[in-house]
DNA sequence: TTTGTTTTTTACCAAATAGTCAATAATTGG
DNA sequence: CCAATTATTGACTATTTGGTAAAAAACAAA
C-alpha cells in the first residue's frame, strides 16, 4: 500500500554494526554511516531513529550474531575445548585481518558516553557471554573447574583490547597457550 | 625578561591527563580541557600545541607517573606480591571511586583514531609495563614462573575494561583472587 | 486513475568542533 | 622609564556535528 524500501534492512544494520565496531560510538559520525551503508541521511533516521538508537541496534545485532555464535559454538564443545576456542579467537581475528577487537569490550571502554539503554544492552550481553563461560567451566574437572568465569572473560577482553592496540597474532596466541597451560 | 605564566604547568598537565583519562581522546573536547584546567583556549594552545600534542603529553605523563609508580612498587616486592598488587589495583581504584580504568588500556581501545606519535608512546608504555611484570615473574619459582608476562597484562587490561564497564569492586577482587590462586 | 501511505531525497539548521589571530597585559633587562 | 619578549584574552573562522522538515517519488488498494 506504500512505497517499499529500496534497501535490505539486514545488510544495512550489518554495515551499521561494522562501522560502530571499527570506529566506536563517539568516533563514528552519521556521515560515516551514510558512506558505509550507501543510504541517505533521511533514510537512516527514518529507518533507525537517532544515533543512539542506531548504536543500540548495532549492539543488539552484535549480541545476536557474534556473541550468540560464540556461545553456541562453546556449548557444543567440551569444557576445555570451549575455553580453547574462546581464547584462540582474538588471534584468529587478527590473522583474518581485523583489528577491531570486540564490540562488547570496546563499548565497555566507551561506557561513559553511552546512555542507559545502551549500557543495559552491554551489561546483558556481557552476562550472556559470562554464563556460557560458566557452563564450559562446569563441564571441566579437576583444579581447572575452580577458575572463575569472570577471570576467563577478563583475559579475553584484555586480549581483544591488546589486539586493537596492535598486538600481533603470534603474541596473542602466546597468551592463549600460556593461559590454557594452567587451566 | 618576558611575561611569566600564571599557571603551574605540572598541575595543568595533570588536569589534562585526568580529563583524557576519564573521557578518552576523541570524546574530550578542547572546551572540556578549558573547563578542567581553568585556562583559556589560547593559553592551552600556546603552552601545549594542538589537541594531539596535548594527548601525547597526557600519555607521557601517565607513563611517567602512573605506570612508573606501579613499576617501582612491583620492583620493590617479591614476585608473587608484585603480581598480587597489580591484580588488586583495579578493585582498589573502583573502591576509591574511579571508574576510569587505565589510560594505557583505554588508549589501546582508541588506537584507531590516534596518530603515529601517540601510538608509539602507547606501545612503549605497554612494553615498559610488560617488562616489570616479566621481572616479577622471574622472581617467582615453581610452575608459577612459567606464566607469560603478556598473560598477566591481558588479565589486568581486561579487568580495567570491565571496571570501566561498571563491574563492581567485589567482582574485580574475585577475578584477582581466582587468578592468584592458580599463579 | 486517483488516493493514501511510506520512502527517499534535498536542503537546511543550530550547535559544537578544532584551531587562529590580533590586541592587550605583564614582566625583566637595560 | 623604555624596549623586548612572552602570556593571556576574546573575538573570529571554517568545518563538522547530529538532527529536522518539506517536497518528490514509488508503490498498492480502490
Amino acid at each position: 500500500m506504500a512505497r517499499p524500501r529500496k534497501f535490505d534492512p539486514e545488510s544495512v544494520s550489518q554495515k551499521v554494526m561494522d562501522t560502530f565496531w571499527a570506529k566506536g560510538y563517539d568516533t563514528t559520525a552519521i556521515a560515516d554511516l551514510i558512506t558505509s551503508t550507501g543510504l541517505q541521511k533521511g533514510s537512516l533516521y527514518n529507518a533507525f531513529g537517532d544515533k543512539s538508537k542506531m548504536f543500540q541496534i548495532a549492539l543488539l545485532r552484535y549480541d545476536r550474531e557474534m556473541v550468540s555464535k560464540m556461545v553456541e559454538l562453546m556449548d557444543q564443545l567440551g569444557g576445555r575445548e570451549a575455553i580453547t576456542a574462546l581464547l584462540e579467537a582474538p588471534a584468529q581475528s587478527v590473522i583474518a585481518g581485523n583489528q577491531r577487537g570486540c564490540l562488547l569490550c570496546n563499548s565497555m571502554g566507551e561506557y561513559a558516553c553511552l546512555d542507559d539503554v545502551a549500557r543495559g544492552i552491554v551489561n546483558r550481553s556481557r552476562e550472556h557471554f559470562e554464563r556460557a563461560i560458566r557452563r564450559a567451566i562446569a563441564r571441566m574437572s579437576g583444579p581447572a573447574a575452580t577458575i572463575q568465569a569472570n577471570e576467563v572473560q577478563a583475559l579475553y577482553f584484555g586480549m581483544q583490547v591488546m589486539a586493537r592496540g596492535g598486538l600481533d597474532a603470534e603474541a596473542l596466541n602466546g597468551i592463549a597457550q600460556s593461559a590454557l597451560m594452567r587451566i
